[in-house]
DNA sequence: CGAATAAGTTCATTTATAGAACTCACTAAA
DNA sequence: TTTAGTGAGTTCTATAAATGAACTTATTCG
């Protein structure tokens, strides 16, 4: 049947899943921040189907990831530019890259660098704390129910997990 | 016919995503972190369908984010762990959540709090430089070619432009 | 014995993906 | 001034994957 929607689950993480959580969408929005931004390149450079690009970058577009902008009248064409928001995605998707190259990377060493234009250093993104400003990992991070938490799809068995542990730990 | 691996991508980010790129995959991590570990709370939890659960563990199994452990013989019961690999994705998941909480929060707020042991604070994790310690966004982050970098499907048009880039800094 | 629990399998139906071929509007070369 | 090429899609068919419900299997509890 018809793929279930992550868009009405009580967690942003499937909320965010809905909007690129597909195979292609990562690569298109990772190609667009690198500067490959017309139709036939994006073919070019991912060997992806016509038709699914097509249909990729009016959802992008419909989720205000990406906006659609005429470089050229008379042959009109378009380009496909970053908004604000899909911007924002780019470090997410810096911070996935990293844990691709510390476990799947191809045997010939990282297909690609980051540079810090602040400092001026090449590096690997991290996860921190802002308050500390110490990396964030599975072992020192805890969740707790917030605002918007609720018991449906998607969180039927967490909602009240999180509940509790809170219950438990007050 | 049949997906597109992206696994023969020169890419860590596109190698990272055959791994997690699916729809549920990312659920799963989350509710095995969270404790939620076994087959029947995760398709409670998820309402996803048990045989694609079932496809979805093996495939982790494989991948070693996830192990098995039989809690009970007798009636022999496993239940699923994230290996080291697995929990290292964890924090790159709560980023992707404070990408969600920002861009597609539900209307009565966020659905989950990240607290982290280390300060004591509740947190929305950041992406950092472990060099300056200051914020990576797209607007600060270049992209150099890496010792791995191919031309190939998936950096067919990227490859050659990230070249051109570095020597046209140089 | 009969029902319940946990962890899957099997199956029919619906939807998505892949890849190739085709369309349409213009432009540059012969 | 036909002819070929470019860019951005659309249309088409086959194959593969997702959904949800029903069915298995093994074991324990009342």
């Amino acid at each position: 049947m018809k793929r279930t929607t992550f868009a009405d689950m009580q967690c942003s993480m499937s909320r965010a899943l809905e909007v690129i959580g597909d195979w292609w969408t990562p690569l298109i929005i990772r190609d667009l921040f690198i500067g490959v931004a017309r139709f036939d390149q994006l073919v070019a450079d991912l060997g992806i189907s016509r038709n699914l690009l097509t249909e990729r970058l009016k959802l992008l577009e419909e989720n205000k990831l990406v906006s659609k902008r005429a470089y050229s009248e008379k042959p009109t064409r378009y380009e496909y530019v970053l908004t604000a928001a899909g911007a924002d995605l780019v470090p997410v998707l810096m911070a996935l890259t990293a844990w691709g190259d510390k476990w799947v990377r191809p045997a010939e060493g990282k297909p690609m660098l980051f540079k810090h234009h602040t400092c001026g250093n090449v590096f690997s993104p991290e996860i921190t704390c802002p308050h500390c400003a110490g990396a964030v990992d599975a072992t020192t991070v805890t969740t707790l129910p917030g605002p918007g938490g609720r018991k449906k799809r998607g969180t039927m068995v967490i909602a009240e997990l999180l509940t509790k542990a809170q219950q438990a730990s007050a």
